[in-house]
RNA sequence: GCGGACGUGGCUCAGUGGUAGAGCAUCACCUUGCCAAGGUGAGGGUCGCGGGUUCGAAUCCCGUCGUCCGCUCCA
């Protein structure tokens, strides 16, 4: 049973993305370049603040797993080996009755939909950005921007392994931008052509790769639901045998429920020995683990878990975004954890009356090194609270006339709109109290 | 890339050949003292960009860039 969807839910999102400073169309002023976007003042942050959620479960909490942070710019060689040069190559037709394209290698000479032999010569799309390394502009100096970070953790396996002393199971997680000429881009920050993914290659004993698969699977749907995607617009789809790509063996998705329908948030793939075998082939090297007690030398599978940072934000804010009702008014509210909202925490003096300033500007002190806060002294304090749930801040701390006499302060909270009166000594306390881990 | 629709201040839009408008938003001052109150005023658009037709173009024509839908894509 599919969760019901909101239509309009998905422009909401976007044109509060452009009115707040979360996402900007990159090189606007210039009519904008397509598939590409700018995260604004809030939206910087919040995408950092996916980011770290992500590398805090993925590294910080875990004593298997380490961070790689690995060069975009890459020579042939590495794509060649991968199978990227060949298998991100699709040939396409398109038949000029019915104006359809099809992939070259899987209709033949007759368009399936409307039966016409009328088509196109195959073109190639190669995914791949080319580019040219140094002056030079020949074949000699050909690069390619990564299409995904994993083969940074394949190419440096060796390396993590003999400088990390890890052995397996353990994984090698990297943050960082890929880029693929996608045919369509669109949906805005859904696909682009430039993203950023947050992948783990997460190395195993072959007999163990189908238990780490569940393992993971179960992780990272896990990672969505704590961080505030709701179960219902959650689930999970194993990919059936003729859509897995080159290099994997078994692939699940975990699909969120998009405002146009079901697609991909993150995909959990094992790679098999597919890539440390491939790439020992081309190079030469030994690409394998050396089990000292048991005196087997063997090429662990991989299992990878892999999503685009850029994508999980857009999640994010499309299962936060909510409109309803504080005493007859509405309001629009981003239902942010408070891991991942831009702002904790907003200091707001109740007026703008000089008076309050100087206390206020000592409960932002406090608070800045521990939180990312916003300070806002501009209107009513109500348009000021409407403003920081359209943000998704959680918590609104208001310095008043009483303050300057018994040093406490208002604590609000977004969601429930209730507040509490905290002394200022005890502000972080308060707090911590909140963000505490259940 | 192909087919269709579209492109006016930050946002949502009105204006269909005669010298650019509204609401909201933003900023300043006043007011207000805990949930988008009110008042006064200000800034901001060569109508995506380029060319053409015309005495005159946001309005007509061509090209281009961008957006959306479909084909395709999969973090």
């Amino acid at each position: 049973m599919d969760a019901p969807t909101d239509p309009g839910l998905f422009d909401k999102v976007v044109t509060l993305c452009k009115v707040r400073g979360f996402v900007f169309p990159s090189a606007e002023i210039y009519g904008g370049f397509r598939s590409t976007y700018d995260y604004g003042p809030l939206g910087s942050l919040m995408l950092r603040n996916v980011k770290q959620a992500w590398w805090r479960a993925m590294v910080q909490l875990r004593d298997d797993v380490v961070g790689l942070d690995a060069a975009i710019l890459s020579p042939p060689a590495v794509w060649e080996a991968s199978g990227h040069l060949s298998n991100f190559t699709d040939p396409m037709v398109d038949c000029r009755s019915c104006k359809e394209r099809w992939r070259a290698d899987t209709i033949g000479d007759t368009c399936p939909n409307c039966g016409s032999h009328d088509l196109t010569e195959a073109r190639a799309f190669n995914l791949m950005f080319k580019t040219h390394a140094g002056p030079i502009d020949d074949e000699g100096h050909v690069a390619y921007l990564r299409p995904e970070t994993a083969q940074g953790m394949f190419t440096n396996f060796a390396n993590v392994v003999r400088t990390a002393r890890k052995k397996p199971p353990f994984g090698i997680a990297q943050i960082g931008k890929a880029f693929r000429n996608e045919i369509t881009p669109g949906n805005f920050i859904f696909r682009t052509r430039e993203f950023e993914v947050m992948e783990l290659e997460y190395f195993v004993p072959p007999p163990d790769a189908p238990t780490w698969f569940e393992y993971w699977l179960e992780q990272r749907f896990s990672w969505h639901l704590d961080l505030g995607i709701p179960e219902t617009h959650l689930r999970t789809r194993v990919h059936e045998t003729d859509e897995l790509s080159h290099y994997s063996a078994r692939t699940a998705d975990i699909e969120y429920l998009y405002p146009w329908g079901w697609g991909e948030l993150e995909g959990v793939a094992n790679r098999s020995d597919f890539d440390l075998l491939a790439h020992a082939r081309a190079s030469g090297e030994a690409l394998e683990y050396f089990d000292q007690a048991a005196g087997e030398r063997y090429t662990p599978y991989v299992i990878e878990p892999a999503l685009g940072a850029t994508r999980s934000m857009m999640a994010f804010l499309l299962a936060a975004y909510t409109e309803d009702e504080v005493g007859g008014e509405r309001r629009t509210v981003l239902r942010l954890d408070w891991r991942l909202a831009p702002y904790a925490v907003a200091v707001l003096p109740l007026s703008k009356k000089p008076e309050l300033e100087a206390t206020s500007k000592e409960v932002l002190g406090l608070l800045q090194p521990k939180y990312m806060c916003d300070y806002d002294v501009t209107q009513s304090i109500g348009r000021r609270y409407r403003r920081q749930d359209e943000i998704g801040t959680p918590w609104c701390v208001t310095v008043d006339f009483d303050t300057l006499e018994d040093r406490a302060v208002t604590v609000r909270d977004r969601d429930t709109t209730e507040q509490v009166r905290v002394p200022i000594e005890g502000l972080l306390a308060e707090l911590a109290s909140r963000t505490a881990a259940p």
